[in-house]
RNA sequence: GGUGCGGUAGCCAAGUGGUUAGGCACUGGAUUGCAAAUCCAUGAACAUCGGUUCGAAUCCGAUCCGCACCUCCA
């Protein structure tokens, strides 16, 4: 079954064929570090974690780019606030943002270039759209890319020139720009910009925010490379603005697929800085919640749909994982000392092929789950009525480890009982071998404590984390 | 005004011209010294109004409601 993926410039599902029949190049629109990212923008890099695992799972290989973009006004503005040279200012978000990958389990990709140090790749292509005809200097200094030079603008966003309402919620601005419409692509320089500057061939100032894109990903991936993601939001302008560019200076198409997610909503409000309404992964691991129990929020609806963010649906989760990990403890219980595996019993036998079939169609995660779920329920009560051989035991170990290559989700970090733990649990069970039922339930109640319940099963005593 | 997404049981969320999606919660049962934890069982739904059809939640039309984008937001 051929994975197919909805790419916004054609507004259909395609199936996805790498450029060069087997490796998949990616770019994924990454932080501007100014600040903690918030889970909204983390929900877009889980769907292109789940992505780059599920191209993974269908045997392609992948390479991916992620920026960070580490120039802009809100990193010049706020580095100038306190005082610090914007490299110094930016790094301890940057710190920030890859600790948080590693809390939600998102696997690294093969690039985080950091715009400032891709500036004379910018400056390249800027020239080459001037040698084209595509770039104009204003009396500003400037640099603009002229739109209606590029006879396609328009097409991944769709968006009707004539219906448009310039201005409809930005100021129009003053400069001296042919078209209201066109976009910078070198900013020369003012003031606020403090010492955040550099040289090109127009003069003094930086990059435009769309340039750093096309540099970065034309640079690592190729003039043409397979999948270009991002937030809904980055439709327009910016990748726009960013087929616009590196299509005009290369003469080639730019990336073939276009892949968009869909906001993370509180109350059915976009989740933003500017609303308020915005939670930091920090804040909420603060609270309580586990890394992984956020990656299945943030997982657990299709990535082009709008996610509804509720505390609530993060203490849902947690029981629907406790459910899991009963499963895969039990499963690795029932391995024991055996290596080699079975057959997988009748009732696991067709779960990696609905999980494909589901994926399959766009990731349909919700189907992905339904699959992880139905063997978990068909297994608990097989295993209630037939115990499970060590080699079936191991065959679902692998399932499972080969399923949560993609989801991230199925493993529990293992936690060993501490010594005191496992001493406790020895004095209950004297105590309960004794009767004395207040002793037994205090030393459960200090268990508890430290986090551990016991399950008083027909084979013994067992620990379950709470 | 233009463009796009959506409205499914108490909540979240798939899917689809006829056959149990799934998760959480509720309720009942099993288990237990009692609990907890765990497991099992179970009801309930497709925004409104028309139309097509043997049959519509699914297709068509209209309406209502929500969200988003329309120049530096993931």
């Amino acid at each position: 079954m051929p994975f197919r993926i909805y790419n916004t410039m054609s507004r259909s599902k395609e199936e996805l064929l790498p450029i060069d029949g087997e490796h998949v190049r990616m770019y994924t629109c990454g932080p501007t570090v100014y600040n903690y990212a918030h889970i909204g923008n983390f929900r877009a890099y889980i769907f292109e974690d789940l992505l780059r695992r599920y191209i993974k799972f269908c045997g392609f290989k992948v390479t991916q780019v992620q920026n960070l973009t580490d120039v802009d006004d809100k990193t010049i503005r706020s580095s100038i606030e306190q005082g610090l040279p914007l490299k110094e200012y930016t790094k301890t978000y940057i710190d920030a943002f890859f600790a948080d990958l590693a809390k939600l389990n998102i696997e690294p990709a093969e690039y985080y270039p950091a715009a400032t140090d891709y500036i004379p790749e910018m400056i390249a292509i800027i020239e080459t759209l001037f040698e084209k005809g595509y770039a104009y200097q204003s009396e500003d200094g400037s640099v603009y890319y002229s739109i209606d030079k590029f006879t396609e603008y328009g097409k991944l966003a769709r968006l009707d020139r004539k219906g448009m309402r310039p201005g409809a919620r930005v100021e129009q601005d003053e400069y001296d720009k042919d078209n209201a419409a066109d976009f910078a692509l070198w900013k020369a320089y003012v003031l606020e910009d403090g010492d955040v500057v550099w040289d090109s061939p127009w003069g003094r100032g930086r990059p435009g925010w769309h340039i750093e894109c096309s540099a970065m990903s034309m640079k690592l991936l190729g003039e043409s490379f397979d999948i270009h993601t991002g937030g809904v939001d980055n439709i327009f302008p910016h990748h726009e603005d960013e087929i616009a560019q590196s299509e005009a200076a290369t003469g080639k198409p730019y990336s073939k697929y276009w892949m968009h997610c869909g906001y993370l909503v509180v109350d059915g409000k976009k989740m933003s800085k500017s609303l308020g309404n915005f939670h930091t992964l920090r804040e909420v691991l603060d609270m309580g919640y586990t890394g992984r129990e956020v990656r299945y929020e943030l997982l657990s609806g299709h990535y082009r749909q709008s996610l509804n963010f509720a505390f609530k649906s993060l203490d849902a989760n947690r029981t629907a994982l406790k459910r899991l990990d009963e499963f895969s403890t039990n499963i690795k219980e029932a391995v024991g000392s055996e290596t080699e595996a079975d057959d997988l019993p009748e009732w696991a036998a067709k779960t990696r092929s609905k999980f494909a079939e589901a994926m399959d169609d766009d990731m349909n995660i919700s189907g992905a789950m339904a699959a992880i779920f139905d063997t978990v329920h068909a297994g608990n009560k097989a295993m209630s009525k037939t115990l499970l051989s060590g080699g079936q035991a191991v065959a679902i170990s692998n399932l499972w480890k080969e399923l949560d290559a993609v989801l991230g989700i199925l493993e529990a970090p293992a936690e060993e009982a501490s010594v005191e733990v496992t001493e406790l649990l020895e004095a209950r069970a004297i105590a309960r071998a004794e009767k004395n039922w207040p002793e037994s339930d205090r030393i459960r109640d200090r268990l508890a404590g430290l986090g551990w319940t016991v399950k008083d099963t027909p084979e013994g005593p067992k620990l379950r984390r709470l």
